[in-house]
DNA sequence: ACGCATATGTGTACTGTACAATAGTTGTCA
DNA sequence: TGACAACTATTGTACAGTACACATATGCGT
């Protein structure tokens, strides 16, 4: 048989599935709002830079994963936006560090304001009796699923 | 108060992004196995193909939520690597029909192929006894998310 | 002080993306 | 039937994201 019987973890996966898709539109829609401002990479920058304060170029590149010559170019541009200010950092002269400027500090807190309305409004369609189960749910597959590199790409939440 | 309590909201959200990150993660390591061969976008391609069958360049962008003249230049590509052929449709002139070459095929069976090996390899660390209430749960939560249109992403699945 | 490692930026190339314009095709209706 | 509208795909152009190779400026250790 080529086929082992799969019946059972198929409507789990299947069922994970849904759940990350309906996760995954939350981000989608949270974003759209702000879609004619920056484009993803961009944003995921601006939460980087959030999230862990001012950076130099190669840190930002390294939180990204992206090639330090790309972050050196998204710079350009959300410095070109006025989301991000880029000073000599007085610490090395060959350094740069990039800083959220208010209004990139604002976009974030925006899309951030905007999703957590979202997911509180879905979390509270879910009977809270069943919220614990949920949870040990979740976390039961997370532990089976192991150390999860941090792939981050829905981006921004935490 | 600026900030209503979460607490229990976040709990549910941090799980669930837990469990999210853990799917996207199976699919990065499927889809790495052929980072070389194909981009992201390329992959999405093939995939529709393979789901839906030989397309027109017109429902191909449909599928992928791209504008035609994309999916004309990601069919080049595809076709300069030989993953699709692209053969002038004899229901009229005017239509091109892109269908996947046995190569094509073969990619897309190998990336599905170590997806699921992935997928039951994980679902089977979960007792056997849990997986019921780990359906319920995540159905739970699906429907609390309300109707999802389909931003598919983690393409290749289903 | 010299030389090597490091941080950033530039040159170049390619993919993905969209919009505008074009070319070839089909359909329709007077 | 013959002109014109509608449709399909492609090409021209522009720009973002990406990497690699190279250049430049800096810092550091001996």
């Amino acid at each position: 048989m080529p086929q082992p019987k799969v019946s059972d973890n198929s409507a789990v996966a299947e069922a994970l599935l849904t759940a990350s898709r309906a996760l995954v539109a939350v981000a989608a829609r949270s974003l759209a709002a702000v879609d004619e401002v920056v484009t993803l990479p961009q944003y995921r920058a601006l939460v980087v830079l959030a999230a862990k304060g001012p950076q130099n170029v190669g840190e930002l590149a390294d939180a990204l994963t992206i090639h330090p010559s790309t972050a050196t170019r998204l710079c350009d541009r959300l410095v070109a936006k006025k989301l991000v200010r880029r000073v000599h950092s007085r610490a090395s002269r060959r350094e740069t560090t990039i800083s959220l400027s208010d209004s990139g500090k604002d976009l974030v807190d925006q899309v951030t304001a905007l999703r957590r309305r979202e997911i509180d409004h879905i979390v509270g369609r879910i009977p809270a009796a069943v919220r614990p189960s949920l949870i040990a749910a979740l976390t039961t597959f997370a532990e089976a699923a192991g150390e999860i590199p941090d792939q981050s790409w829905l981006l921004g939440w935490s």
